[in-house]
DNA sequence: GTATGGCATTGATCAGGATCAAACGGACAA
DNA sequence: TTGTCCGTTTGATCCTGATCAATGCCATAC
C-alpha cells in the first residue's frame, strides 16, 4: 500500500544526480548504466510553467531530480482534474507512446533529468531488467489512482482534505525521517487551486476545509503554506481510510 | 485513447479458448505458447459471485474468457467504489504481488482461464515479450484510470451516465462490428447498483438520469436492461468529452 | 392463483459543496 | 509610504445529488 516507496531499496543514483532514478537499479550491469549516464541531459522549469501539453510530441521521457509537476487533464469548459502528482525520482513520459497524453506542469521550481526517447528504448529492449522495473512502477502507479479513485468517488471534502495531508506527508520522504519525533511541520507544495484540481473540489471547499482542522485544533497554520499538525491520529482517522491500511506503516 | 483496444490485433488466441489472451502475442515463439498452454485450468464463476476478496492470497494469475467481472475497494461504512471493470481477454492479478489488493466479482456468469502464478512468473522471466505485452496493458489500464478520475472528480451525474454508456459501447467489440447500421442495441452488463459503484452515484441518481435520457428520447429502454441508442450524436455530446477525443474512432 | 424477493422507479426533503461576491494579507515595486 | 497583484479567506445563497420512503415490475416458488 505505500505504494511509492516500494523497492526504493534496490535503485541506485546514477551520475551527479542527487535521487535515485527508480527506472533502473541495482541488478543492472555497469555497463548498462554508463549507456545510461550518457543519454541523459538535465532541464529547468519555473514554478507555474508548463512542461509539455497533452498533445505536444514527445521526444524525451524522464526522472524528476528536484521540485513536483503534476499531471492534469482539462475538459472543453476548463473544468480540470489532476491524475499524477509527480515528486522528486518519480518518472515522466511513457516508452511507446509519441505524444504527451496529459499537461504536465511545474508547480515549484524542477529539474529534470531527461533521456532521449529513441536511444532509451533501445536500452530498454537490451535490457530487461528496465523493463521490469517500469512495470512494477506503472503497477505502483495504478494502485495509487484506483486509491485516488475512491477518493474522488466516495470521500467527503472533509476526508480528502485529511488524505491529501496524509499522503503528502507519506511520500515526502524528508518528513518520515523525523515521524517519530515532536509535532509534523511541513510546507504544502500545492496552492488551494492546485489541491482542489487533486481532489475534485473548488478552491472555496478546499480552504474552508483547512480553516476547520485549523479550528479544531487538528492542524495549525503559518503563513498559507506551513502547516503544523498537532494531531496526527486525529488526522489519519478524518481519512476514513482502515486504520491500519498502511499509511505510515 | 481507445484504451482496450490497443493491439488486439497482434494478439493470439490459444488453445481452445475463445478469446486472444492480450498478454501474449503473435511475436511468441511457439513452444512458449505451448508451456502456456500446458499450464492453464479453467474456473467459472456465478452471477453475484465474489472470485477473491481483498486481502486473499492470489496463487494465480487469469484472463477473463467470458463474462464481465468487476473491481472495487469498500470503506469501512461500506461506501464502495469500482476501481475496474474487467470484460472477456482483460487480465487478472499482478505478478510479484501476493494477495489480491481489490474485491473481484463476477456480475454476469464469468470464466476465467487461470495460470498457477509462480509458473506463470517464472515463463514471464524467460520471455521478455510477455513482460513488455504485460507493460503495456498496464499502461493502458493506468491511462483508463485516468480518464475514470476525470469522470469522478469533475463530471456532472448526467455526463457520467453518458460517458459510462459510451465506454460500455466502445468496450464491446460485437458492438462496434455493427456500428454503421441502425440504431444501436445492446444489453447493460451492470445492474443500477453497480453502475453507481461505477460512476460514484447512488443507484437512484443512476436511475433517474437514466430516465431523463429515456424520456428525452436519447435512448429507448427494453424492460430494464436493454438499451436502444436512438441518437448516439446526442449521447456523446452529453459525455462532456471532446467530440474528437477517441470515442468510436 | 398468491406470495416472495430482487431490482428498479419515483417522490419528497435535505444537505454538502458549488457559485457568486467581497474582503484580506503578504510580497513586491514604484 | 502607497499601490498592485496574487493567492487566500470568508460570507450568502443556490442547486445538484444524497437520503429516506413508498411503490412498481417481474421472475420464481408455493
Amino acid at each position: 500500500m505505500s505504494y511509492l516507496m516500494a523497492s526504493d531499496t534496490t535503485s541506485i543514483k546514477c551520475g551527479e544526480c542527487p535521487i535515485r532514478h527508480r527506472a533502473v537499479c541495482s541488478k543492472c550491469e555497469p555497463n548498462e548504466l554508463t549507456s545510461l549516464d550518457s543519454l541523459k541531459y538535465y532541464r529547468t522549469v519555473e514554478a507555474g510553467q508548463t512542461i509539455v501539453w497533452c498533445g505536444d510530441e514527445m521526444d524525451f521521457v524522464a526522472s524528476i531530480v528536484s521540485g513536483i509537476a503534476t499531471l492534469s487533464q482539462t475538459m472543453e469548459d476548463g473544468r480540470t482534474q489532476m491524475v499524477g502528482l509527480l515528486l522528486p525520482s518519480d518518472f515522466v513520459g511513457r516508452p511507446g507512446r509519441a505524444q504527451a497524453a496529459y499537461d504536465v506542469t511545474a508547480t515549484t521550481d524542477v529539474t529534470l533529468c531527461c533521456f532521449r526517447k529513441k536511444p532509451f528504448e533501445e536500452l530498454m529492449m537490451r535490457t530487461p531488467h528496465i523493463g521490469q522495473r517500469l512495470l512494477e512502477m506503472t503497477l505502483d502507479e495504478l494502485d495509487a489512482a484506483r486509491e485516488w479513485m475512491l477518493l474522488l468517488g466516495r470521500k467527503t471534502a472533509r476526508e480528502k482534505i485529511a488524505t491529501l495531508l496524509a499522503i503528502i506527508i507519506r511520500r515526502d520522504a524528508s518528513l518520515n525521517l523525523k515521524a517519530d519525533g515532536g509535532p509534523l511541520e511541513f510546507d504544502l507544495p500545492l496552492t488551494r487551486e492546485a489541491m482542489a484540481d487533486y481532489l475534485g473540489l473548488t478552491l472555496e471547499t478546499v480552504s474552508r476545509q483547512v480553516s476547520a482542522l485549523k479550528r479544531e485544533g487538528v492542524i495549525e497554520l503559518r503563513g498559507k503554506r506551513h502547516i503544523i499538525v498537532h494531531d496526527m491520529d486525529r488526522l489519519l482517522e478524518e481519512t476514513g481510510d482502515d486504520s491500519d491500511g498502511g499509511i505510515l506503516t
